[in-house]
RNA sequence: GGGCCCGUAGCUCAGCGGUAGAGCACCUCCUUUGCAAGGAGGACGCCCUGGGUUCAAAUCCCAGCGGGUCCA
């Protein structure tokens, strides 16, 4: 680490006259104007001294610092981006929910494959972090939703040319402490006071220098200067044990606490209460919460001091609060009773607020994904509502910060939160008639409950085991839980060990280049010339390796184009194609012969209805949206020649009438007989028009082309416009989502299969593309060719 | 994305190779002035769908559809 000691000398430190000093406390180095300070600034080397203390010249609401901060930003040469949705998953498939403002930015933009939609630029990012839901309410200052603000500048080494989205210098560490600095003081904090603490960061791959930087006790903002990547020769060691190298891109990013700015601004004990007075006010008032004058003084004091429980040391937690009692003398019990309702209203504000996100930003309850992580938000603040006395109907309180969040499908939400309190519900009575029966068995057996029933219920059907202890016991049958159940649960799903022994063909495939996708380039073309690479053979027929291919490969739920490849001698069936890592394999009922020369003729009739079931999919997905609100997102899909079927997912059960207005939808559109077009914008370009719909359809983008492996779509552009505002990431100002399409007065139209749908023109926007048969696989370069900037990561998933 | 559980009468569920059962609800009658009343009788099933195994499948196997749940 000391290593990257240089990076912290910064010119900006020397002219303004800071020392380098290390806490006697964290042992940390950190820089500050203060000649006579000590220590680094952050708990536990010092105290939170701006409770009761605002550390800025006003007290501002949440809206009104987020408006501060950009707008400041923005007088300082940076534009401001709308925020993406918390899910995610939407455009990258290695995270669940959006944690940081940078997660907006990988990995396309931050490798430089693709330009960002401004730079410098600068933004207030809705993040969701689960992992601290257990502090949440207690520690006076955890929030599971919050917004990251935070400026961005993307730069590329002067000496790597053009070879990327972006290139040269916006600014650098000098120029971010300074801004930061320049906030600081734009808001009235007294600069004497503020620490930078030198905080190497790693993470997902890449890394580089960074500050925390702390004022009164509250880190604030964090500076990172992401500049380095994982390379086993590089000459920096990072604290997670590896090795990194200076990349040629190298990006300003930071993080400034939204919900931590306008408490310090505030001063007051708890973070909730400054960020949703309201709300908190509400809470206790429902829940019959009212507190004695002395009480409050008491809870007032309580807080301050639990403001600095090491985050870290959860199992603490109890002890602290015990040592926070004898502070202050009185009972440990007593101040728990005192403070345990409060704690849990807490607790509620923030959950509603993660669920008007999540569901706000359109993701719908399930048993997997982003989905699952809501249901489970969910069931965990109705136990709490219920827990500490709230009457209020959850869909209420979640409305109260949809509203406050300025969402515009707050009749979908609520929707949404009332099927899912239902769903639980019956879940809850289901198990509760099922530890019923099961309990009267073994009550009767004069039998313990078995600890496989437990782990049973638990795993199969949701039903904790102190629940069933409760249960069992009015029905007088014994339970023992092991003290190790969850560990045992875990067992149950940690089986399968993945053969990860490499097969001799996998082996050989390894060895392969990547086969030239030439379906990509014209969908006409049903002809094709090529060399056989290799020739592996299987159990039944071969598997027949080309230079290039106009043959698709199975994915995306649509099955593989059949065909023939010919030689002079001798003709083959393809009965079959697959892709592996990005290598094409034709399985046939013979051998064409390695080296040899060979022409392929696809199945035409095959392609031909496997392409109108393509886009008749997207169709019915589109009028799916239309009728049951633009939530709806495809699930998966299987398509055919004769038949294909789209799933859709939705909070509830379509009914018949459902299903009947979204074919006249869709056939409408079918009838209105409008072009299929394909182009290639830039990222930022693409979602801007179409929003995060484009990642929809859960195919992901072909892993070595950065290109989809679909090449329709059929969002007419026309009907995405006439449908009201498009991108998903404006969600907060889309309409209403549950208003369905008016047809106009025609009489229902006739059932046009979508298969007869006639086949538009297809154009393309796009140049030509180079190609090149063996694009190395780790290549951060975009294809080389007349459009560079990016065009290979506008990933187009319509598949 | 993976694991597991479940689709049988209107509802809740039992049955788990040999022609379909219980409780509640429903209908008829009797009894009874009650808090989920008591008695007698009765009606109600493509046992989710499609394949397979078998002399025989609600039951076993495979696939699909639907619902539930846990995990990442």
């Amino acid at each position: 680490m000391s290593e990257l000691e240089a990076e912290y000398r910064l010119e900006y430190f020397e002219e303004e006259g800071f020392h380098r000093k290390q806490c006697p406390v964290t042992d940390v180095y950190f820089w500050t104007r203060d000649p006579d300070r000590e220590t680094c600034g952050e708990p536990p080397a010092d105290d939170y001294s701006f409770i009761d203390n605002p550390g800025f010249d006003e007290e501002y609401t949440l809206e009104e610092m987020r408006e501060e901060f950009l707008s400041f930003f923005e007088e300082h040469g940076h534009e401001r981006i709308e925020p993406y949705p918390v899910a995610a998953n939407r455009w990258r498939d290695d995270v669940l929910l959006t944690q940081a403002s940078v997660y907006d930015f990988q990995p396309l933009v931050t490798s430089g494959q693709t330009p960002p939609p401004a730079n410098p630029l600068c933004i207030s990012q809705p993040c969701i972090r689960m992992q601290d839901i257990d502090n949440v309410g207690k520690t006076g200052r955890h929030t599971m939703a919050f917004e990251m603000m935070a400026h961005h500048a993307f730069n590329a080494r002067e000496e790597a040319g053009d070879q990327y989205a972006y290139s040269g210098e916006v600014y650098w560490k000098d120029e971010t402490v300074e801004l930061c600095d320049q906030f600081f003081e734009h808001m009235g904090a007294d600069l004497e006071e503020i620490t930078y603490i030198e905080d190497p960061w790693v993470g997902g791959g890449n890394a580089g220098p960074a500050f925390e930087v702390l004022y009164r006790g509250a880190e604030l903002a964090t500076l990172v200067f992401m500049s380095m990547e994982q390379d086993d020769e590089g000459e920096y060691e990072m604290k997670d044990g590896n090795r990194y190298s200076p990349m040629d891109t190298y990006i300003v990013d930071t993080g400034y606490g939204l919900e931590r700015w306008t408490w310090v601004s505030q001063g007051t004990p708890t973070v909730y209460e400054a960020v949703y007075p309201d709300m908190i006010e509400f809470l206790k008032e429902n829940a019959g919460i009212s507190l004695s004058e002395e009480e409050e003084e008491l809870v007032h004091r309580a807080a301050k001091l639990s403001g600095y429980l090491d985050i870290d040391e959860i199992d603490d937690l109890t002890a602290a609060r015990a040592e926070v009692a004898s502070e202050l003398d009185v009972d440990s019990d007593e101040l728990t009773e005192l403070l345990h309702p409060l704690e849990t209203i807490y607790a509620i504000a923030d959950h509603c607020r993660t669920l008007a996100y999540m569901f706000g930003d359109e993701i719908v309850p399930s048993n997997v994904g982003t989905g699952y992580l809501a249901r489970m938000v969910l069931r965990r603040t109705k136990r709490l509502v219920d827990d500490v006395g709230v009457d209020a109907p959850l869909d209420e309180l979640v409305d109260m910060q949809a509203k406050r969040l300025g969402y515009e499908n707050r009749d979908t939400i609520r929707d949404i939160v009332r099927t899912e309190e239902r769903k639980y519900r019956e879940t809850l009575e289901r198990g509760r008639r099922k530890v019923e029966a099961l309990a009267a068995e073994y009550a009767e057996k004069e039998e313990a409950i078995p600890v496989e029933e437990l782990i049973e219920l638990y795993d199969s059907h949701g039903i904790q085991p102190e629940m069933v202890e409760e249960i069992a016991a009015d029905a007088g049958a014994d339970v023992d839980v092991p003290d190790n159940f969850y560990s045992l649960v875990a067992e149950r799903h940690g089986g399968g060990d993945a053969s990860t022994a490499s097969t001799a063909r996998e082996e050989r495939l390894a060895d392969l280049p990547e086969t030239e996708k030439l379906y990509y380039d014209d969908q006409e073309r049903t002809e094709f010339e090529a060399v056989v690479l290799d020739v592996i053979e299987r159990e039944e027929g071969y598997d027949v390796v080309l230079d290039q291919t106009m043959f698709y490969p199975e994915g995306g739920g649509q099955p593989a184009d059949h065909g023939t490849l010919s030689t002079d001698d001798t003709t083959v069936q393809v009965t079959d194609v697959q892709i592996r890592d990005g290598v094409v394999l034709h399985r046939t009922d013979g051998n064409p012969g390695k080296g040899e020369f060979v022409r392929g003729q696809l199945d035409v009739e095959r392609r031909r209805r496997l392409m109108r079931h393509h886009t008749a999919t997207h169709i019915i997905g589109y009028a799916a949206r239309q009728v049951l609100g633009e939530h709806v997102r495809q699930a998966g899909a299987q398509k055919g020649t004769e038949r294909s079927r789209l799933d859709v997912r939705h909070y509830s059960r379509i009914t018949r009438e459902e299903v009947k207005q979204i074919e006249l939808v869709a056939n409408d559109l079918v009838m209105q007989n409008r072009a299929v077009k394909q182009n290639w914008p830039d990222r930022h370009e693409a979602e801007a028009e179409h929003g995060f719909d484009l990642y929809q359809a859960g195919s992901r983008r072909d892993r070595t082309s950065g290109r989809s492996p679909s090449t329709t779509t059929c969002r007419p552009a026309a009907g995405r416009t006439s449908a009201g505002p498009a991108t998903s990431a404006r969600s907060r100002s889309s309409r209403p989502s549950r208003s369905k399409t008016a047809l106009s007065g025609s009489s229902s139209p006739p059932a046009t299969p979508p298969s007869r749908r006639p086949s538009a023109p297809r154009t393309r926007s796009t140049t030509p593309r180079t190609c090149s048969t063996s694009r190395p696989r780790t290549s951060r370069r975009p294809p080389s060719g007349s459009s560079p900037s990016g065009r290979s990561a506008a990933r187009r998933s319509t598949g």
